[in-house]
DNA sequence: TATGCAGCTGCAATCTCTTGCATCTATAAT
DNA sequence: ATTATAGATGCAAGAGATTGCAGCTGCATA
């Protein structure tokens, strides 16, 4: 809420418009006490204002990813859930057993995005992946 | 076709029926020269067999996906891609402004699994993947 | 060869997400 | 304050994929 501002502001800086649909989207996004899903910022913002429309949210969604304000992870449950990029880069390893959730650190990538970049000239945009697997528990 | 059979076994072995769809349904995959769609699997099968439905191609790539007989990838261009284990490993990388999609090597990603089992114990499953971002042209 | 049934299929409904289009509006220029 | 317009929204249709359920069938057994 407090921040939403300066990203508005970088909304306006790159030439699009601040309306009251993506104050309400970005604020919800913001305030998420965790990756959040279309659906649920719906909700939330239906709330406020019940006559946003689903396709905004996934306009707007697309929006602040391509703008790099959110990030956008698939765990395989069948929805894409959101995530501010001020709550910091991090990745999940999901467990393809009991479906946990493992979070870590970014750097775990950073030889692979090196190794990318000098085999295949290739700089890879690997910002909150969820990589599929078997936890220590499971195995 | 050729070698079908093989998997045909498989599926025995492991107490699932064979059946005239799923055979289809295999050779269309392992006769695609590339990652083929479900839409395309569901298209060439029909040639043969009017009858099949699409929600059973789909069910038979999940069969296939868990006995580990094919991958799926996600190019991000919405559909969802298969492709027959019998024809290798590999990653893809997918650059997201001109669309090129560059095949790479498995072994690129010995080190993050290596580390990912040292640091979290977490057998990661990566099978066929695909990596977005920037290639050596469009940098 | 006939039988029983777990497992498979087809169908239809449903879910998540995208897209085309007409209308509306935030914003910059007047 | 008014106006023009590029860009945003709402609506409805549609694409890809999943799911529940009734009925069908491959195949193990007798």
């Amino acid at each position: 809420m407090a921040k939403s501002g300066e990203i508005l502001g970088k909304l306006t800086a790159q030439g699009y418009r601040i309306t009251p649909q993506r104050i309400m989207i970005l604020d919800a996004v913001e305030n998420a006490d965790d990756h959040i899903s279309a659906e649920e910022i719906f909700t939330l913002v239906c709330l406020q204002y019940p006559n946003v429309n689903i396709s905004t949210v996934y306009r707007t969604l697309e929006l602040l990813k391509q703008l790099e304000l959110v990030t956008e992870t698939d765990f395989g449950d069948g929805r894409v859930r959101y995530h501010s990029i001020k709550k910091g880069h991090h990745h999940h390893l999901v467990c393809q057993k009991c479906g946990g959730i493992i979070d870590m650190e970014e750097s775990v990538f950073t030889p692979l995005r090196e190794s990318l970049l000098k085999q295949y000239g290739f700089d890879a945009d690997i910002h909150h992946l969820a990589i599929f697997g078997t936890c220590k528990k499971c195995r």
